[in-house]
DNA sequence: AGTGGAATCGACACGGTGTCGAGGTAGTAG
DNA sequence: CTACTACCTCGACACCGTGTCGATTCCACT
């Protein structure tokens, strides 16, 4: 097992050794790189291998298609954005504002970071049923750690009742992934991406602790 | 001017006078039959054609692309959107809960009726820079007028300042629309058919009055 | 009967995808 | 220093969907 399986969710080929990983990470980082100048649609499978040195047919050797190089892109963000998200929900009642501020903020950090893999993961959702179930497990994780926060407000007694829990948590997660997305996009109306955070946090603060200041443990 | 500049945007092609009315008509509804059945990329010219009785170039004389037939279908439903909202933001004093929740159902009502559409441009947003524009131009009347709302609530004391009323607005919309997507193309984490008005309601009620019961002019 | 524009379609060119098979090339074992 | 093997590479091909052109038919109104 010195060099197999590298790719988180065997999204590539190889299973090998040597040179032929230099080709997948250049792959990569062409798609990266042209993803920043113009839209997924307009990138063609030639265009990653070419920007590999390779010729088209070589790049199915790395990659069973096109969407597969974005979803590994995806799979590097979403794996970002949980480290970045770590443990703050757990260490809520030590500052609560503090922590739901810093909770928003790293995601937006981090996606921020890697905008244009954003944009194109919004861009093919659509066509992509693949895309569409990795975006939607990232979702549910996040969704399920809000809700989860939520609760354990509402017993120690800091936040009042309300919603059904993972009403709210879906809500207010869709409400940062659509506002963020306009926002990095310059997709519809949007909020300016300095005061972004501080929007969506004062919704969801408003929202969980119904007016009230919420009180440190 | 008799029978001239039938379509909304000058989306088709027709300017004349008879039997080619039907056809563009029975393009549309082959159009939104197809889109119940599947996604839209899956959809191709010939399919709409031959479901229209004509043949592929034929389809041309009437619409300049697949992406057109969907634009007209769009321009119907948020026609259809603007009137069932009417006028009800300017009746807000009345009874702020119960309008507010007139506002947020017909919205429901509308694009849950056309749930095949709404997600065929959703699926094409990314792609169609025509399509984009369209939906920010629908989503930009819809913040402004929730805008206006909000600073008529503030004028009248009934809701306490907060975050700019434009932001608030956005935040708010943006919450909508990905939350309804998710309920009605079964996308990511929803909240279920039957609650999503009364979810949304809360979040917004919360959120423009701050937890202080808004009160009847 | 004849003219003009509406409506129709066969045939074509184009561009992108994905596959196949025929190579090269580099280590390793005899 | 061969020859085997698995990795790696690409030219050529088949396929599919789009959009266009030019020829043709149809029909209403001279």
């Amino acid at each position: 097992m010195t060099a197999t399986a590298r790719t988180p969710g065997g999204r590539g080929r190889r299973a090998a050794r040597s040179t032929g990983d230099d080709r997948q990470l250049a792959i990569l980082a062409t798609a990266e790189r042209l993803l920043a100048q113009r839209p997924f649609g307009e990138i063609s499978v030639d265009d990653l291998a070419r920007g590999a040195g390779i010729s088209r047919p070589t790049f199915y050797f790395y990659f069973p298609s096109k969407d597969a190089v974005l979803l590994t892109l995806l799979d590097r963000v979403t794996e970002e954005a949980d480290a970045a998200a770590g443990d703050v929900l757990v260490r809520l009642a030590e500052d609560p504002r503090a922590r739901w501020r810093e909770l928003i903020h790293r995601f937006h950090e981090t996606f921020g970071a890697h905008r244009a893999v954003v944009r194109a993961c919004a861009e093919v959702r659509g066509t992509n049923a693949e895309v569409r179930r990795l975006w939607a497990a990232v979702l549910e994780r996040w969704v399920q750690a809000v809700e989860a926060a939520v609760v354990a407000e509402r017993r120690r007694g800091a936040a009042p009742d309300g919603l059904p829990a993972r009403d709210l948590a879906i809500a207010l997660t869709s409400m940062n992934e659509r506002v963020w997305y306009a926002t990095f996009a310059a997709d519809g109306p949007a909020v300016a991406e300095r005061d972004v955070v501080d929007v969506l946090l004062d919704v969801w603060l408003t929202s969980v602790y119904r007016g009230a200041v919420p009180p440190a443990g």
